[in-house]
This record gives C-alpha cells, structure tokens and sequence, in this order.
DNA sequence: ACAAAATACTACGGACACGTATTATCCGCA
DNA sequence: TGCGGATAATACGTGTCCGTAGTATTTTGT
C-alpha cells in the first residue's frame, strides 16, 4: 500500500487481527502465491513445481532423492511424491535409481525443465523485489532475518506436535 | 531443532536460500499450519475451520455472507463455500437467507461452533506465544508491524494480477 | 548373522486453493 | 420499464497438504 496512491478500503491499522501472527502469514503466503502462480499461468507450471525445480538446481548434480526435496521444500512425502509424478510426466526432470540405496530415486532436473526454472526465475525475482519495496531499505535485511527464526520455530512447533499421540 | 540434541543436517544459516521471500514465508506458514492442525485433530476441525470461526466470532452477530468471509480469510469463494458446506454438516454454523439480497446467505455460528471455538483458540493463543517467543520481546511489535505491510503488498501484488490476460 | 526398528517410497482418501463456467439476482442507466 | 453488467453462490476439474496404511530395503542392536 506504501506505494500506492489510491489506499482501498484497508481496516485501520489498529483492527482486532492486524497483529495476530497466523492470520499475517497466511496472507502473505497465499497472495504472494497466488501473484506468481498467475505470472507464471502460461508455462503450465505451478508455483510448488518452481519451488521443486529450484531446489533441483541448486542441489547436486548428481541428483537428490525425494526425501530430501521434502526437506527442502518444508513439505511432506505424499506431496512430493504426486508432485514428482506429474513434473516426470510434463518431462521436466527425470527418476533414476538411486546406486547405493534401493528404496529411493536419484532426481534429477531435465533441459526442458532447467530452461523453464529459469525463465520463471526472472519473473520471481521481480515479484519479490516488488513487494519488499514496500519496506524501507534498512530494514529488510533485518526482517528476513526474523523471519527465518520465526519460521524456523514454526518448523519446530510442527515437528514437536508428532501425529501420533500429540 | 533448537531444542533437539541430535541436530540432523540441517542447510547452515549462510545456505543460499535462508534469505529469499518466499521460502521463509512458505516455512512459517506451513509449519505453524501443521502444528495447529495436529493440536486441534482431536477435535474434527481443521485450521481453515478455525479460522472461519474466529471470522464469525468477531464479526456482525447477525452473521456474514459467503463473500465476506471470503474477504476475511483472504481465500476464494469457491474455497469457502464448500468449507462452509462441511461445517454447516458438522453442525457448527447455519446459512440463512439474506433478508436483502436473495443471491446471498447469512452464516452464523451456532453454540456448539462457538463452544469448539472457545477451545481451539486457547490453543492457538499457546501456540502463537511459543512460537513469537524466540523473538526479543522488544522486537516482536516491530516484526509484526513490517509484516503486516508485506502481507498487503502481497495481497496488493496478486489483485494486480488478474486471471485473464495477466 | 539375524530379527527388529528405521527409512524411502507408494496407495488411498478428505480437505483446501483456485481456475473456468453457469445460474440467480441485483443494480445502474437509458 | 427494461436491459446489460456486476455480483453471490455453485458445479466441476486439477494440483497440493497431509493423515493412515502398506511394501521394499537398509540399518541397528545383540
């Protein structure tokens, strides 16, 4: 809103849920989803599809298993195993056995898929640039760093709140 | 992790992505998500379903419309009407017609949906404090404040992108 | 060396996100 | 008054989240 001139019909900063951390992050998360998964609406790829093709990239080379993309992506095994199926079948990254470990696949991102990431890549670094802009300079620096310790805790809220038993 | 003693391989805090936007966003959200979610499993609702709770609680008695709820909960109407759907058959709210507009519902919170309401939140007020904990104490406001403003810039950067024609 | 526990993945199902299309109703405007 | 556009909700389909359960394989403990 910072930058905008014509400020919609926002509630007052001091609204009962203006400051509730839930709340806050599921607005971000889901707009700023929403926002690149309509960017990127004509490559047929989702966001999460990104979010996996990114982790390929930056990972070995050799390719990593499905375990760890979950990792990676804080998401779950059923997830990225339906996840994986479809990027296969779009013909974006490939499974390949695994040489020392039977059970899981070695993935690995294909050319076609190591092209799309990065034409997608662009339009999510102006997305992000975009709406960080609305924060000062000297101070986003110092917000990504809270950021990452709150959602580190969130990490280990889930983690201690097991399925079984709570 | 903090509070675990075997530290699994865990990316170190310089890793390349510990500072980007989306990822830590996605981390907070989901985790803080699924932690509440196994909290409250005991009790049938979900975390949308809490949600929409609190929306209904803290809004007209006279109850809101689909449309509004949707706005709440910053989600889709096709989302919450069948959310809506599921939680009018567990018997916690009720759809009347809208004494003026024939197109619309009026959904209030039944006493049943009040009382599971009134047990989940303190749930989630517990969860919340533990999680903002990890936070100085002097720098949990500020946080708050800064997120507040890049949730609406991600609200603000998915309006602007419409389904059609981008 | 071998049975038990842990791990990698799959199968299936309910719930949610969200895109397109459709129906019923409301509203502005000629 | 009546019509075209906007709006509230629904129907339907695909992708994702995640819970439970099951299979194959590896690792661990003795």
């Amino acid at each position: 809103m910072a930058t905008r001139k014509h400020s919609k019909p926002v509630p007052p900063i001091d609204s009962p849920d203006r400051r509730r951390l839930p709340p806050l992050l599921r607005r971000a998360w889901y707009g700023l989803n929403q926002a690149f998964r309509r960017h990127i609406a004509h490559t047929g790829a989702t966001p999460d599809q990104f979010t996996a093709m990114r982790c390929l990239t930056e990972a070995d080379p050799k390719g990593i298993t499905q375990g760890e993309l979950t990792q990676m992506m804080s998401s779950d095994p059923n997830t990225i195993a339906s996840l994986v199926e479809r990027m296969e079948a779009a013909g974006w990254v490939e499974r390949r056995a695994h040489e020392k470990d039977r059970r899981a696949y070695r993935i690995r991102l294909k050319p076609s898929g190591k092209r799309l990431y990065l034409e997608m890549r662009q339009l999510a670094i102006e997305l992000q640039a975009g709406v960080l802009a609305v924060l000062p300079e000297a101070k986003r620096e110092d917000f990504l760093t809270q950021l990452t310790v709150v959602a580190d805790a969130c990490r280990v809220a889930a983690e201690q709140s097991p399925r079984r038993g709570k």
